[in-house]
RNA sequence: GGCGGCGUGGCCGAGUGGUUUAGGCAGGGGCCUGCAAAGCCCCGUACAGCGGUUCGAUUCCGCUCGCCGCCUCCA
């Protein structure tokens, strides 16, 4: 049974499905203005593992992830360049899934766009001014936030703190500083929809309620997204649904963020790596490593260095993968437990699939769920060494199959030499047999300073990089 | 001001009231190798500080210090 923790109560407790069998979980996703950073990748990656573990527990998941594509960082983006709002989200939003597919996240199950569901919003907002739940302003509609019950639940402070702590200059529109606009009336130039309130668009906190409850239903099971979310567009999202006297999400998770030399990623602090940066620059899989080997909660510190390290984890891995000619666990698509142990050619050693999914169980230790992954490594090759193959196939086996419980791909197939690489490799394998090592050295050096890891086993040379 | 998180060996990073280790990376020694690479074996007696509880605390409690964050758009 997963246990995870939950940010409405600050505990780590029982993820305790709605429909025994199904999950249904909405994740924020990106405002589609500008291209995704390292931060946008840890949080889809920490919410794809989970929907992979979940997944391969044999658990049907239903993953929904909006797309927000109209927002004001949109309009001023469109406003600055001369283009139309459609076409900038348009342009973000294909790089953001060209980052996505480079990491291997797996696209949600629906991706709903805020302008595709406006009327529901309208309504929606409609419906809490009739409650008396929202009142209308010169500039828009906004949430009367001293309405709602136990507002301060996932910020975990009481209103009248979080109302003392506000930096928010107060409105004089507003009737208490950390009421929230549900509907933003039009100003000029801006793209609008009708409502009852005149020409306007919907506020951010407003897409994201009416959305996850259309797609997933009352009292859904999990709502994540990045820990800075929390306060106030969770909050805010959940307001609306309590006001709405709807259940919401039964579960909430935030992750933590990236930081850069100790201070967390963000715009403003101009500290930002693009994905595209990290991806022109090594191996895709080396983030989600480094993403599995701390935990989801706590932040991570994403720099060369610790990039070049988790590649360092991922050579070991494929060295094993080579080895042992280890298939892909993700060649056939997404791995779930009992379907890959019964198809597993050289059986699993299942007290280690245990040990990790009780790892994986306890608030997703994917730390020490990747200790468990690597001590089969040390213990496969052991074997190999002692000449122990079935054993060795076996533990190596089971690599794979944990591996591909959390989206890692293995390359255990090399990249072919090209013919003229080729013809260097049957070189030197000829001036080894003849014993000119001055000449087969030289010939390493050539391969090694074309990027080739040059390997000399018992069948001769062997070229990978 | 309010609220929260964190502080583990050279680095990253789990975990635990006490006899035995996370794991990775880096480093040292050995094996293997023509030399390497890959791999294997061996090697580190760490838990911010100060008190308290306890037979015993890195692990529980309190305080102090330090770092980070949220209370505004933010993954």
């Amino acid at each position: 049974m997963l246990r995870l923790h939950d940010t409405a109560t600050g505990t780590v407790r029982p993820f305790e499905l709605r429909d025994p069998g199904r999950v249904s979980m909405y994740v924020c996703g990106p405002t589609v203005y500008e291209v995704p950073h390292l931060g946008h990748g840890r949080f889809t990656l920490v919410f794809d593992v989970l929907r992979r573990y979940l997944t391969f527990t044999g658990l049907q998941v239903r993953h929904v992830s909006n797309v927000t594509d109209i927002d004001d960082r949109i309009i001023q983006r469109a406003a600055r360049e001369g283009r139309t709002e459609p076409e900038v989200a348009a342009e973000y939003e294909e790089k953001w899934w060209e980052a996505m597919d480079a990491l291997e996240v797996l696209r949600p199950t629906v991706v709903p766009h805020a302008t595709g569901y406006i009327p529901g919003m309208v309504a929606l907002v409609a419906d809490l001014v009739a409650r008396g739940s929202a009142y209308e302003t010169e500039d828009g509609v906004y949430l009367q936030v001293d309405t709602v019950d136990g507002y301060g639940l996932l910020a975990r402070q009481p209103l009248e703190s979080l109302r003392a702590g506000a930096r928010v200059e107060a409105s004089e529109l507003k009737r208490s500083p950390l009421d929230f606009a549900l509907w933003k009336k039009a100003k000029p130039g801006e793209p609008t929809w009708s409502s009852p309130w005149g020409e306007g668009r919907p506020g951010w906190h407003t897409e994201c309620v009416v959305m996850s409850l259309h797609l997933l239903g009352d009292g859904f099971d999990l709502h994540g997204g990045g820990q800075d979310l929390i306060f106030p567009h969770h909050e805010n999202e959940r307001a609306q649904a309590v006001a709405e006297g709807r259940p919401f999400a039964r579960h909430w998770m935030h992750n933590g963020w990236v930081t850069v030399e100790g201070e967390k990623m963000s715009k403003s602090l101009q500290n930002f790596t693009t994905i595209a940066d990290l991806l022109a620059g090594g191996d895709p899989r080396a983030y989600r490593l480094l993403v599995l080997r701390s935990h989801y909660r706590r932040p991570i510190e994403v720099t060369p260095e610790t990039i070049a390290t988790a590649e360092r984890g991922l050579a070991r891995l494929d060295a094993l993968a080579r080895r042992l000619s280890l298939v892909d666990p993700l060649a056939a698509g997404v791995v779930v437990r009992d379907q890959a142990i019964a198809a597993a050619p050289d059986g699993v050693e299942e007290d280690s699939v245990t040990r990790f999914c009780e790892h994986m169980d306890d608030d997703l230790d994917t730390s020490a769920a990747t200790a468990v992954v690597f001590d089969l490594v040390n213990r496969a090759h052991a074997a190999a060494d002692d000449g122990d193959g079935s054993t060795a196939r076996r533990l190596g086996g089971t690599v794979a199959l944990l591996c591909g419980a959390v989206g890692l791909r293995l390359r255990g197939e090399l990249e072919a030499p090209d013919e003229r690489t080729q013809r260097l490799v049957d070189d030197r394998d000829a001036a080894r047999r003849e014993r000119d090592f001055a000449r087969a050295d030289a010939l390493r050096d050539e391969l090694v300073a074309a990027g080739w890891t040059v390997e000399d086993g018992p069948d001769g040379t062997v070229v990978h990089r």
